[in-house]
RNA sequence: GGUCGCGUAGCUCAGCUGGAUAGAGCAUCUGCCUUCUAAGCAGACGGUCACAGGUUCGAAUCCUGUCGCGAUCACCA
């Protein structure tokens, strides 16, 4: 039994005996800095079963607990607040238990057999990726990181968004103007090369309009008839036959636009376990409605287009069939989620990484799921975040304020590298080196600045001022775990031998009480589905340990066995910055 | 207009199911590189937790209302 359910039932049992009241729960939290103890346990609300003074209450109870429990060595009370001192043995003890294990925090074994897929990054193939989708990626992988570590079986998954007169735009426009251009002839990265022709796309579209303008039309009659939009709106018609050609022309321009968003993804260190593309998909679907039509879930208006009744539930009625029989977004949705299940019977609840502008659609999809009755519809999430802003406003790909994520990635490795120069460290690494560390601290910056933001706020970007190395960053972190690594070096003795009988210090008690709270702190991050939690309880430990590392003398320790164990300390600090940093995609340097 | 989210120091953000004097980082200022990496440490300055009510021993936290910002209310995706 834990130290804290000790305590709490040991209370209990207090409160029973010297006032014969019972307690249904007993609040403990951990015991304020300024104050003497580790634990504390409130007194305050037991004043509704109990009738005194709390100062009383608090002194008789922590004599009581002092007697029963061998680890509380001392007691005393400030207001209503009974301060518990706990014992450097028990400290020293659950120390020993965790410092070697490499898998500290994470849960032993799988809690049940369900698993959970995780969806996130969910692009479209005619443009490339940007800092919104960074932000999307970050999120969803992240949280599918700690769902595993939380004792989950997870998959991550996207779904492609691969069809439809976006994509047609993009094709119309390289069949007229590219001259056979690819990424091999160009150097260009191929969702870049499709991107420009979407560009151009709207370039010739926006002079036709102009021009149509000028001959007397009404602006919205020009927006329809511009010729450039009746030739892409053509091919989405040949697409959909199945027209041979314009297939073949279709396979070619995604394939090159997945290949750079392959590069990407590497870059970023994310990776998929299945794919969905919106070309399969976008016919599933209508078979559930139907067969939800038949059970009564839906009705059928006069027009013969299909709708889901919601007023029950204060929303309104949803389409969820055309009149003429084809499908929208909802259907498309509801068709792939049911599909998923089918390719993973395990799935046991889904979570769907996808911005805010979003939340009335996955609340009804997820109602009328609800409604079909499947099992797995009470475990959905639409993990959804704020967008990212500039100071000049909302990115907008038409008026090119968007920042695009090779670019961005880029320019954090760029600035890691000027930093660092500047700092003048990595001296004597070959350039391959460098650039790998470079890389990792300029990712560990960009990602750890994203993720560190609960993800319901939106996250104003200023490409300007770019990230902070400094402070609450990624780099910060990263370079205490470098710093770790050096003290792990020196130290040229074994490190895993126990320590028994040293005297704590004020920091190192401290230390190993936040190490303590590491495995809740993943169950919390999963349960909210926030990496930011993760990200606040690294800053908070690294400050703690560069407190005691600037403080305390780890190789000046006046024994040999406290040496070894501030070593110790120390190492088990840096697995842990290791393995939360990971939980969050961000990888750690040995040296910085 | 209806619905949802956000509003905490000059700026960027923490603050768990209500608990002790509201915490960090950046910026500004003061100290600290002959000892394990100064991307660091120690300290100072900085707050009417948007506003007004309510619930109670106790509210940044829960409830109601107001204001401000954003999103969303398509036979688009």
């Amino acid at each position: 039994m834990s130290l804290q359910k000790t305590i709490s039932e040991k209370t209990k049992i207090a409160v029973q005996e010297l006032y014969g009241a019972t307690l249904e729960s007993v609040e403990l939290q951990s015991t304020r800095k300024e104050f003497e103890g580790d634990i504390t346990v409130v007194v305050f609300p037991m004043l509704r079963v109990v009738k005194g003074n709390p100062m009383q209450i608090g002194a008789a109870l922590g004599k009581h607990l002092v007697e029963s429990i061998e680890e509380i060595k001392a007691h005393n009370v400030v207001k209503g607040f009974l301060n518990l001192v706990i014992s450097d043995a028990y400290y020293l003890n659950y120390f020993a238990g965790i410092k070697d294990d490499e898998r500290f925090g994470f849960a032993k074994s799988l809690k049940d057999d369900k698993a959970v897929m995780v969806e996130y990054s969910s692009p479209n193939t005619n443009k490339p990726l940007h800092l919104g989708h960074i932000r999307n990626i970050l999120l969803g992988y992240a949280v599918a990181q700690i769902i595993k570590a939380s004792g989950k079986k997870v998959y991550k998954t996207q779904i492609i968004n691969d069809r439809g007169i976006h994509i047609c735009k993009s094709m119309v426009a390289w069949q007229r103007y590219g001259e056979g251009e690819t990424p091999e002839s160009s150097g260009l990265k191929g969702d870049k090369l499709v991107g420009n022709y979407y560009v151009k796309f709207d370039q010739i579209f926006k002079e036709q309009i102009a021009a149509l303008i000028e001959q007397g039309k009404s602006e919205e009659e020009a927006k329809k008839e511009a010729p450039f939009l009746i030739e892409a709106q053509e091919m989405l018609r040949k697409w959909e036959a199945g027209d041979p050609e314009v297939v073949e022309l279709w396979k070619m321009m995604n394939g090159w636009v997945y290949e750079g968003f392959d590069q990407t993804y590497a870059v970023l260190g994310v990776d998929f376990d299945s794919y969905y593309y919106e070309s399969n998909t976008y016919l599933l679907g209508k078979d559930n409605i139907e067969e939800g039509l038949s059970r009564g879930v839906f009705f059928k208006k006069e027009d013969g287009s299909v709708w889901c009744d919601l007023t029950d539930e204060g929303l309104d009625e949803k389409l969820v069939l055309r009149s003429d029989g084809t499908a929208v977004y909802m259907t498309q949705d509801i068709g792939t989620a049911i599909q998923r299940v089918k390719d993973n019977p395990d799935i046991g609840g889904m979570i769907y990484t996808v911005g805010n502008e979003q939340d009335y659609h996955f609340k009804v999809l997820f109602l009328i799921l609800k409604k079909l009755g499947y099992n797995w519809a009470e475990n959905l999430y639409h993990l959804s975040y704020g967008m990212v802003d500039l100071p000049s406003g909302k990115m907008k790909s038409r008026e090119g304020t968007v920042v695009d994520a090779d670019d961005l990635i880029f320019e954090m490795s760029k600035t890691a590298e000027e930093i660092s120069k500047d700092l003048g460290k990595l001296e004597g690494y070959t350039e391959k080196e460098k650039a790998t560390i470079y890389n990792t601290i300029g990712m560990g910056a960009l990602k750890y600045y994203i993720l560190k933001v609960d993800p319901k706020k939106r996250i104003l970007f200023n490409p300007e001022e770019s990230v902070d190395f400094q402070g609450n960053t990624g780099p910060f972190i990263q370079y205490t775990y470098a710093r770790i690594q050096a003290i792990l070096r020196k130290a040229d003795f074994e490190i895993s031998t126990s320590i028994a009988s040293i005297e704590l210090d004020k920091k190192e008690k401290e230390l190993i009480k936040q190490l303590e709270l590491y495995p809740d702190i993943i169950q919390n991050a999963a349960t909210e589905l926030s990496p930011a939690v993760i990200a606040n309880y690294t800053f908070d430990l690294v400050k703690s340990y560069n407190s005691f590392f600037q403080n305390v003398s780890i190789f000046g320790a006046k024994s040999e066995e406290e040496k070894q164990f501030r070593v110790q300390l120390s190492s088990a600090v840096g697995n842990t910055i290791k393995s939360a940093l990971g939980l969050l995609g961000i990888l750690v340097p040995e040296r910085m």
